[in-house]
DNA sequence: TTTTAATCGTTCATAATTTCACGATTGATA
DNA sequence: TATCAATCGTGAAATTATGAACGATTAAAA
C-alpha cells in the first residue's frame, strides 16, 4: 500500500477516535454517512480515505465499527504505544502530565524533564521528574520516540538542540516560536495563539 | 482584496510572529530566504503569501520587518484584540490561564467558567472564575469572541451546546471528541493525542 | 557609468486534494 | 421473485496548493 498523505493519516486517527467512541455506545454498526454528521467531514472523503485499506463496508449496511476500527488500526498503529518525553513541567507541562487522554492506551509518557531542582525526583500521575542532563540515557532506556517541548520559548531552540543529541528525532513544540532541527528530524507545533487568530481571522473576513 | 484561505492566514500569522522576534533582536530588514530558513516554509510561497497584500519588498534587499509587519496585521487583524471565554478550570484550563503568549497583546482571556463551587470565585492571572450559570451574562458583558473548551470529553457537547446558547460563534476545542453545532458557528480541534500519534505514523511510514 | 548579483513579484506548470457522478451491491419490501 | 432504496467504491472533473522559471528592479562593485 502506498504511504499516506498526512491529511488522510490525520483523519483516519479521527475515524478510530470516533469508532471507540461508538463501540462504547454499543453502535456496532456506522455508515460513512452518520460519521460524516459526527465528524463534520463529507461522506464521499470519508469513504475514500477507508478505502485506501480495503473493501470492508457493506452496501446498504455501513462498517462494522469494530472491523473498521481494527483495520485501521492494524494499518497505522500496528499494536505500537508510543512513548513520550516530556521537556518542561510547568504549567502546561504539569497539564500535558495529567492529561486524561494519554492514559487509556497508544500513548506512554515514560519520563518528564526540568532544570528546576525543585521538580526533579518527583512523582505526577506515574512519570518521574528527571534532571535535564540525564536525556540521553533515560531517553535510550524507555525508548522514548516522541519529545515534547512545554518550556518558555526563550528556551526552545536550546532545549529542542538537546533533544537531537539525546537522540530524539519527532517533536513536538508547544513554544510560540520556531525551532530548527537537522533535516532528518520531524518538528510539529501546537500554537495556540496561532490557532485562536486563526480561528477569529478566518470567521472575521 | 480577496478572501485569503485558512492555511494562508495561519501562515501570515506565522510571519507576524516571526517579524516581531526579528524586531525585537533589532532585525529591521529581512528578505523571503531568511523568513524561510527560520519558519521552514518556500522562499516562494513566502513572496506570494506576502504579495496578497501589496508591493512592500525591494530587490536585493528584501523586507522592512516592521513595514510588512504592520501591513499584515493591519489586513488581518485591524487592532482588534481577540477576547477569550474559557470553559473548565481544570490543569489543562489553568495552563491556559497563565499562558504567558496571552498576555502580551492581540489577546485576552476576559472570563473563566467552571463547575466546581471552590474555584468560583477566585482569580487566576487577574481572570475571575465564574459559575457556568452566568456565562450569558458575563460573555456580553465583555464582548468574548471565541469560547474556549478545556472540559473533561463527557461533558464537551454540553458545553458546547450552552456556549453557542450564550451567544458565542467561535468555539476551540481541546476536548479529544468531536461536538456538533449549528452551521453558523465554527469550531476547531486541538487534539494532542491526534497530533503526537499522527506525528509518529507520518514519520513511521 | 556599466556590470553584476541578489531578490522581488508574477506567470505558468505541476501536484495534491476534494468534489462530483455513477455503477455495483446489498437487504428490505411488495 | 422482482423492485426499490440505501450505501459502498471509484474514475473523472474541478479545485486548490505548491513549485519552477523568469523578467524586473535594485544596490553595490568594478
Amino acid at each position: 500500500m502506498k504511504k499516506l498523505p498526512r491529511k488522510t493519516i490525520t483523519r483516519v486517527l479521527l475515524y478510530i477516535r470516533t469508532l471507540e467512541a461508538l463501540a462504547k455506545e454499543k453502535r456496532f454498526l456506522v455508515s460513512s454517512k452518520q460519521l460524516s454528521e459526527i465528524t463534520g467531514l463529507s461522506d464521499v472523503k470519508i469513504r475514500k480515505d477507508i478505502s485506501n485499506f480495503k473493501k470492508i463496508g457493506k452496501p446498504r449496511v455501513g462498517y462494522k465499527t469494530l472491523d473498521l476500527k481494527r483495520t485501521l488500526e492494524n494499518y497505522l498503529l500496528q499494536n505500537n504505544v508510543v512513548h513520550l518525553a516530556l521537556f518542561g513541567v510547568g504549567n502546561l507541562g504539569s497539564a500535558i502530565l495529567s492529561y486524561p487522554g494519554f492514559h487509556q492506551n497508544k500513548i506512554k509518557l515514560v519520563a518528564a524533564f526540568d532544570i528546576d531542582r525543585r521538580k526533579i525526583g518527583k512523582t505526577i500521575n506515574g512519570v518521574k521528574i528527571y534532571p535535564v542532563e540525564r536525556a540521553p540515557e533515560i531517553i535510550k532506556k524507555y525508548h522514548a520516540d516522541i519529545g515534547i517541548i512545554a518550556v518558555p520559548k526563550e528556551h526552545c531552540q536550546e532545549v529542542a538542540d538537546y533533544m537531537v543529541l539525546s537522540g530524539l528525532s519527532r517533536i513536538l513544540n508547544f513554544a510560540p516560536y520556531s525551532v530548527s532541527v537537522p533535516a532528518k528530524v520531524q518538528v510539529r507545533s501546537i500554537d495556540f495563539t496561532i490557532k485562536i487568530l486563526s480561528l477569529f481571522c478566518d470567521a472575521h473576513k
